[in-house]
RNA sequence: GGAGAGGUGGCUGAGUGGCCGAAAGCACUGGUCUUGAAAACCAGCGAGGGUUUAUCCCCUCCCAGGGUUCGAAUCCCUGCUUCUCCGCCA
């Protein structure tokens, strides 16, 4: 959510910034909701203080002993008025929080003009894409071809876009969760989080999700008798972000880095005929999550070594891979500006996303009510959330299946699995 | 699932209808004292919003949402949640 002084305050301005992302702000809309607010605040509150005077003073006749019938008299009629007042006014003001949380986030200046994918801007490669001298396959004829990975159980068991892993290949990928986890803590400092699967409202409100993407969400069915609606966590940036919600944290507490492997359930709604074949889009899937929790001016340096992080694995894996700063037209919703590390897949030949490393300055930190108390002022002040994949098992399993396929038709484990993996050196 | 007790500022915790945004203690900040520090003493110290150049002033907030009342932290209802005991369970 955007500063509603901003947007009182220079609504043109921001409103030109967010066109750079494509998003057509209703400065007229907005205008008028506001006045309409600052009339009925004030009329509501000028109310509120009349009732609190008079009702001061009948309590101190009572307590006098004297006549209040006159005094009652003069608030007669006055509950009334003000409480249509208070409802016009929280109605309105319902009003104008949707319009806000309906706002993106303004891109950051360093983040390119565009319109969508095709405008990214790459920033550096890493790696050589391995030359091979056989017919090479992709990730799921590998993992069919030596019956370690299954999509037709899968689908039997649940449906379209699910998966089933077995033996060596399920071993791996649990590896590959234990790998990273153990790098983000023992090597870049992040504390190891477990977290519920399943989210309320409140939090997905806090890091964006919600109001607007609820199509993209699995909702549990409500228990009876029950007002709570939960949620399957698209990523473990929910619960993990949420964890500072209505909180004011310490200035020497930060910054807050958190690491955590969750499942992550997503619905794909408007993804149809999208990577249907194989695991690179599923409506679950492994993710180990980096969640940053930085002092205001931390936040794009803090985004720099977050990303890096992520790069970390790969580099590790030995996975070629290229980082891409995306255009205004592709940076998601709450970002201010995102970086994307996509890995080498010579199934087709082209770089994937596995990674997607965003600053959010205090888009998310403003919804949550996150806080910390700066020293100089004394006062609470926004923090800003920083968070990336480090990495989508998933997809990095795909990239091994790919890149480490064998003429034979198995596939190598790259080393810095293989102690996770017993010690065995090839799987199929 | 059953029975009971709670949820108040950064923390502990008092407050059962008006004089309560809220005692006291801790923590924190500033000062006195001290060569310095500690102790002691003095003072300050919740958050959000409106208005304002700013001070002032005003409004809201004692888990959340409703209700009663001229007036609610306090009374009533619903939900959430924490703790204790019993049952069940991995």
């Amino acid at each position: 959510m955007l500063d509603q002084k901003l947007l009182r305050q220079d609504l043109e301005n921001t409103a030109k910034k967010l066109a750079r992302r494509g998003y057509i702000l209703d400065t007229a809309a907005f205008t008028s909701l506001e006045n309409e607010r600052k009339l009925i605040q004030e009329k509501t509150q000028a109310l509120q203080s009349d009732r609190n005077t008079k009702s001061k003073s009948i309590g101190k006749a009572k307590a006098k002993g004297e006549d209040i019938t006159p005094l009652l008299a003069e608030v007669d009629g006055l509950g009334e008025k003000l409480k249509a007042s208070e409802h016009a006014l929280s109605e309105l003001q319902e009003k104008l929080n949707l319009f806000l949380m309906e706002i993106p986030n303004i891109p950051h200046e360093s983040v390119p003009d565009g319109k969508n994918e095709d405008d990214n801007v790459e920033i550096r490669r890493w790696g050589t894409p391995r030359e091979f001298d056989f017919e090479i396959k992709d990730h799921v004829s590998v993992g069919e071809d030596t019956a370690l990975l299954n999509f037709e159980l899968a689908a039997k068991i649940t449906g379209s876009r699910f998966m089933l892993l077995t033996g060596d290949l399920a071993r791996m990928h649990r590896a590959l969760i234990q790998f990273m986890l153990d790098t983000h803590t023992e090597k870049h400092g992040y504390t190891e989080t477990y977290v519920p699967y399943l989210v309320n409202a409140e939090s997905l409100r806090g890091t964006g999700q919600l109001p607007k993407f609820e199509e993209d969400l699995f909702a549990i069915k409500e228990p009876e008798g029950s007002n709570q609606q939960f949620y399957l966590i698209p990523t473990a940036e929910v619960p993990v972000t949420n964890i500072v919600r209505d909180t004011i944290q310490a200035a020497e507490d930060l910054p807050l880095k958190f690491t955590a492997h969750t499942p992550c359930f997503r619905s794909e709604a408007g993804s149809y005929g999208r990577d249907t074949r194989g695991m690179i889009r599923q409506h679950q899937f492994e993710k180990v999550e980096l969640v940053q929790i930085v002092r205001g001016e931390d936040s794009h340096a803090a985004l720099d070594e977050l990303t890096s992080h992520a790069e970390t694995i790969l580099q590790a894996l030995g996975l070629p891979y290229r980082l891409v700063n995306l255009c205004t037209g592709d940076i998601g919703f709450s970002a201010t500006k995102t970086y994307d590390i996509e890995v080498w897949l010579p199934g087709q030949q082209k770089y994937r996303e596995i990674s997607s490393c965003s600053c959010f300055e205090d888009f998310q930190a403003r919804r949550l009510m996150a806080r910390w108390r700066n020293p100089e002022s004394g006062k609470p002040e926004l923090v800003h959330t920083v968070n990336g994949s480090g990495l989508a098992v998933g997809r990095t399993l795909v990239a091994i299946l790919e890149n480490y396929q064998t003429s034979d038709g198995k596939v190598e484990v790259p080393e810095v699995l293989r102690g996770y993996m017993g010690g065995k050196a090839i799987i199929g």
